[in-house]
RNA sequence: UCCAGCGUAGCUCAGUGGUAGAGCGGUCGGCUGUUAACCGAUUGGUCGUAGGUUCGAAUCCUACCGCUGGAGCCA
């Protein structure tokens, strides 16, 4: 049996003229039946637009074309040509399909919207929505931009690990990695306890939260690095915003203050959100039609203006002022609340703002302390929304003061030789930051919930597929 | 984890103490170069689960499960 190569769609519905013999395959989105042919809607994925076959009644299996449903696989041949009708440009009249797969008529998806909370539970089924597929194409072309982004700029991609050994990376809690039966007696000491000594790597292992520990290391030899990875965090948190595994890039730069730091971070958000804008016109529009109507006007804007930047103590000293009726408290040395970003960036400047330099009790001790021994170069990029998308600093590269952060925050300086040797061997100011993928997915989409630009979303009490 | 809300047909939802409903989907028929086609008929239910109140519960009460929104933690 011979066969034409299969054309994607996408590429099919782009002809400059017509074609005398194509081959495609995928899945039917919708069929009507005409007098003597049937209409047949026909989607692989590799588009947001469907193909639209024309099947003749003289077809040797046309009964077995008319019981097509949605969501049925099959192979078509046959000649691209011109549409009749109105709204394509291009159809496919068939001189042979080839029933692959039928679909039973429970099949849950419809050509009517479904809401997001229903596909939810059909993971396995909603990439074959629009909303999904799109999402899902815009998530691999992002991706792929992040790395034309670094790579453009001379960063080198490295790898840092997934198993790590450190339980403190300063942010969240961690899920162990352990070969050991909890049940079984060999895996405790005479007193009950367990015993690390005898687990796969002879001491307790976690799944990272971040890799920057490491990615410091890697950039103060490469100068420039970035990572693009998965991320674990154990937080029993029950929002659209927090998964339980989800993708984070951070980049690692040496010899870069905190405003170099700024600088970059808001170029990369900028940067995204145009390449979206320049390769995903149909996913786009896709949103702003269904997810968000203002979600165009609004992301253009994120792209033209410049990003505000204010600093910690301004930021408060604006939100005291504001005459604005706060549900929790606002004061030098307090966390901003979800509610504070939020005025910042949707009510008063009306666009992404960076908050830098953030009081030192309310920041992990890697932070570099600032001048006036109080506040570290801590950044928090806050996008209207979203809130915080970017969080990072310039990192301390003093040996001493490094270890009085340490010994501020209950760590024993010991425990951390290794990045302690990094401020005793050519310490370098270095900076970086990492950025939520999902959260950026989420913003760019215009998609509400981040359990919707994940595929196969975990979440707590939640890890069906 | 805390607060609030919601679970009725494959999907979206109405029904708020007295015979379980509509639209869409599926099926059958009609019409038709259609565009979330159209017209007619038909199919489809353990009303989230388990108890309780009542002559009688989808409806009221309790517990549990699931989902959603908000908060905290954060990216």
């Amino acid at each position: 049996m011979t066969y034409l190569s299969p054309t994607p769609i996408k590429d099919a519905l782009r002809s400059n003229a017509p074609i005398d013999a194509v081959r495609l395959q995928g899945w039917v989105r919708t069929r009507r039946d005409s007098k003597d042919f049937s209409f047949i809607e026909l989607n692989d994925g590799s588009s947001l637009r469907n193909l639209q076959i024309i099947a003749r009644n003289t077809l040797s299996n046309y009964a077995d074309v008319q019981r097509l449903t949605t969501g049925a696989s099959i192979a078509v041949s046959g000649a691209l040509v011109a549409s009749q009708g109105k709204g394509q440009k291009w159809e496919l009249v068939a001189d042979k399909i080839e029933v692959i797969g039928t679909a039973e008529d429970s099949y849950p998806l419809q050509k009517k919207g479904h809401t997001p909370e229903f596909l939810r539970e059909i993971a396995h089924l909603r990439p074959r929505s629009n909303l999904f597929s799109s999402i899902l194409r815009v998530r691999s072309r992002l991706a792929f931009a992040v790395h034309e982004f670094f790579q453009d700029r001379g960063f080198i991609y490295v790898h840092t690990p997934i198993i790590t050994g450190s339980d403190c990376e300063g942010a969240g809690e961690l899920f162990r990695v352990t070969t050991l039966d909890p049940a079984a007696a060999e895996s405790r000491t005479t007193d009950g306890e367990i015993d690390y000594k005898k687990d796969f790597f002879a001491r307790p292992t976690y799944l990272t939260v971040s890799g920057q520990l490491e990615a410091e290391a890697l950039a103060l030899a490469l100068s420039k690095v970035y990572t693009f990875g998965p991320t674990f965090r154990a937080e029993n948190s029950n929002t659209s915003r927090h998964a339980s595994e989800f993708w984070m890039i951070e980049p690692e730069m040496a010899f870069c203050d905190l405003n170099g730091n700024m600088t970059l971070a808001e170029e990369f958000v900028k940067y995204l959100i145009a390449d979206a804008r320049k390769h995903c016109p149909d996913e786009m529009e896709l949103f702003a039609k269904f997810v968000d109507k203002e979600l165009l006007v609004r992301i253009d804007f994120v792209v033209e203006r410049p990003f505000q930047r204010i600093t910690y103590s301004d930021a408060v000293d604006l939100l005291k002022k504001s005459g604005e009726k706060f549900e929790f408290p606002i004061d030098y040395g307090l966390n901003l609340q979800s509610e504070h970003e939020r005025w910042l960036t949707e009510k008063h400047f009306k666009c992404p703002v960076t908050v830098f330099n953030f009081p030192k009790e309310i920041k992990p001790f890697y932070m570099r302390l600032n001048e006036d021994g109080k506040t570290v170069a801590a950044m928090d990029l806050l996008v209207p929304g979203i809130g915080e998308i970017v969080g990072g600093s310039q990192r301390e590269e003093r040996l001493e003061v490094l270890q009085e952060n340490m010994r501020r925050h209950d760590m024993v300086p010991a425990d951390y030789k290794w990045y302690l040797d990094l401020r005793r061997y050519g310490t370098a100011p270095h900076s970086g930051f990492g950025l939520g993928f999902e959260r950026m997915l989420m913003f760019i989409t215009g998609v509400p919930n981040i359990r919707d630009v994940i595929p196969f979303a975990r979440t707590p009490g939640s890890a069906e597929f």
